[in-house]
DNA sequence: CACAACACTGCAACCGATTGCAGACTCGCC
DNA sequence: GGCGAGTCTGCAATCGGTTGCAGTGTTGTG
């Protein structure tokens, strides 16, 4: 139904190769021939079928994603990173939601890898393994994870960390309670770390509640647990859960900041709006996905590995909002 | 690099055509010479290229979704159910993102229609005239909107805001202040229509406060136009604006619902974590995506139109929660 | 045993584009 | 006027598949 190259290689009276050429390679096809080609181009409404071209070229002009959760309010701000760099470059963003599952993960990557010239993994649930075969089947660009040989951008999880146990330490909070998001997750781990250094150097405690689903519901599981460690604040794995456990604390009548102060990561839209508003780590999750776009798009531009940056790495900034304040007094029980 | 079906027949010892027939027409090839392609292609890892395919065929296998904003929770609901339903057909879903700008939307839709076999959108921002276009260029399934002649879910607005209202009626409310969403939007519309006609029916007054945009912003800056319509009861066009309301009633020391009752539409995850508790419309929108994509997938199967329904409007359900409550004694200033 | 019917399989054309190569034409210069 | 260089254009092959048609081999029947 839509016009094809030949239709308007007949309008102007050329050959195919010459529309083209007309089309894409202008200065190697006569003026005046390009002119007539551009005009029957236009009165067609031609636009050239991609993936035609992509059998061809190797290159399809389009670039896949895939997430987590679209539902997790983090990966929709990396998702309009993503599009929006690329956008620029006049490249197509294919999103696929993986459910959490890394069997669907990896299925999902497979069936798009032939129609993009490569694919972002935000936040990949797949093991190193897989991860590494799939980099060597298609082009991938990875977003908060790291993996050998493969490229990232990452955000700083120490540094993000350091930032909210020295706001706390500051605030004169001795013993941190720290809720964990899955077990697997690889940033679930380096935030730990990170966590467990900025504690020590500090010569502060910290108290493990485990591992949550990365949710709000995570959260509200985690809080009596929390409540029982008797720490005066707590760091969660991310804003969600954080959202979660001001929840429950409320319900509970524990009041935050007074008795309990409670820390996130990420900063999502919904932070600013919870009661209190989440003291928490901002990470640039659209400059994440610009960034990676640009990986890509480096990757693509020439084959010649080592010749570009492979690696990013991306800063947190503390937003200091309602939910946290001064370690009460532990003169007064 | 991946394998191809001529790399196929060459181990299996047949040609292409062997091994196309072997893999899309079981039957029709002999079970020796089929079971030693299926191997074949099994030890490639081959998987056939769909844009490839499309290209003969007409079918790829795929279908673009757009919706306005990823940010706004209400849209990767429906993305979900769009990945969920598709996922069972085996087609792949290219989800994109318009940012609420029509122009963006109408290029996405143009830069994908050629890779996909339909496109769905999703609360469409473009004029009718312009889906209407797009709708004889490719096929075209709409997910709340309704436009003469193309294939559409739609949820049954009038209901849903009979029910709020009902429902506010039955707790003594006699003037209910209405918040609108964005002045252009179809659906805005459609509840604007039903709130009134709810409204008429059972002989309380609406207060109308005006356009907003559709978040939670937005309901920040209704709060005070609301307070002074002086209602016991307001609906918002949806939860992010509702959940506006709430926070800035809040700052303002208005008292939610004992001052003030408040009602959204949606019921997306964040309500049930607002304070008060939001009291909502639930909208079921991962249903209108699964069916949508069955609409699709009917448009596809039979091009004759007319024997496939082209409609389906889905109900909404009353969530009862914590931000309504009964009017405000009126002898009690 | 001859011949028809049938089940499989391969050849070749095609989908919509790109591109190496060669042919046609123009032009300039001797 | 003849020749070489240079510019532009078209032919045909190609990408990875699918499919109509024809050809081969096998089987069944008279």
């Amino acid at each position: 139904m839509p016009a094809t190259i030949r239709d308007v290689a007949r309008l102007a009276g050329v050959s195919p190769s010459t529309v083209s050429r007309a089309l894409s390679m202008p200065g190697v096809v006569n003026p005046t021939t390009r002119a007539r080609v551009m005009a029957a181009a236009d009165t067609l409404g031609y636009a050239p079928n991609k993936a035609a071209r992509g059998l061809i070229t190797g290159r399809t002009g389009n670039i896949g994603l895939v997430v987590p959760d679209l539902a997790n309010p983090f990966f929709p701000s990396v998702v309009k990173g993503v599009q929006a760099r690329a956008g620029e470059s006049d490249v197509s963003v294919f999103v696929a939601d993986s459910d959490e599952n890394a069997t669907t993960e990896i299925g999902l990557v497979r069936a798009l890898a032939k129609q993009v010239d490569g694919m972002i993994l935000c936040s990949p649930r797949a093991s190193d393994h897989e991860l590494i075969g799939l980099a060597q089947e298609t082009n991938v660009v990875l977003i908060n994870r790291l993996v050998e040989g493969v490229p990232a951008v990452t955000f700083d999880n120490r540094e993000a960390m350091r930032l909210a146990v020295d706001h706390l330490v500051a605030l004169g909070h001795r013993r941190i309670a720290w809720v964990g998001g899955p077990k697997t997750s690889w940033s679930n781990k380096q935030r730990m770390i990170g966590l467990v250094a900025a504690a020590n150097d500090n010569r502060v405690e910290v108290a493990p509640v485990g591992w949550f689903q990365p949710s709000y519901d995570g959260g509200i599981a985690a809080a009596d647990q929390v409540v029982a460690k008797r720490a005066t604040a707590v760091v969660a794995y991310n804003d969600l859960v954080a959202i979660g456990l001001l929840s429950r604390l409320h319900a509970r009548g524990i009041s935050v900041p007074d008795d309990l102060s409670v820390v996130g990561v990420d900063d999502i839209a919904m932070s600013r709006m919870a009661h209190p508003a989440l003291t928490t780590v901002r990470l640039p999750k659209q400059k994440s996905g610009r960034l990676a776009v640009e990986l890509m798009l480096g990757l693509l531009e020439d084959r010649d590995p080592g010749s570009i940056s492979l690696r990013a790495t991306l800063h947190g900034e503390l937003m200091v909002r309602a939910s946290t304040g001064v370690a009460p007094d532990p003169a007064r029980p």
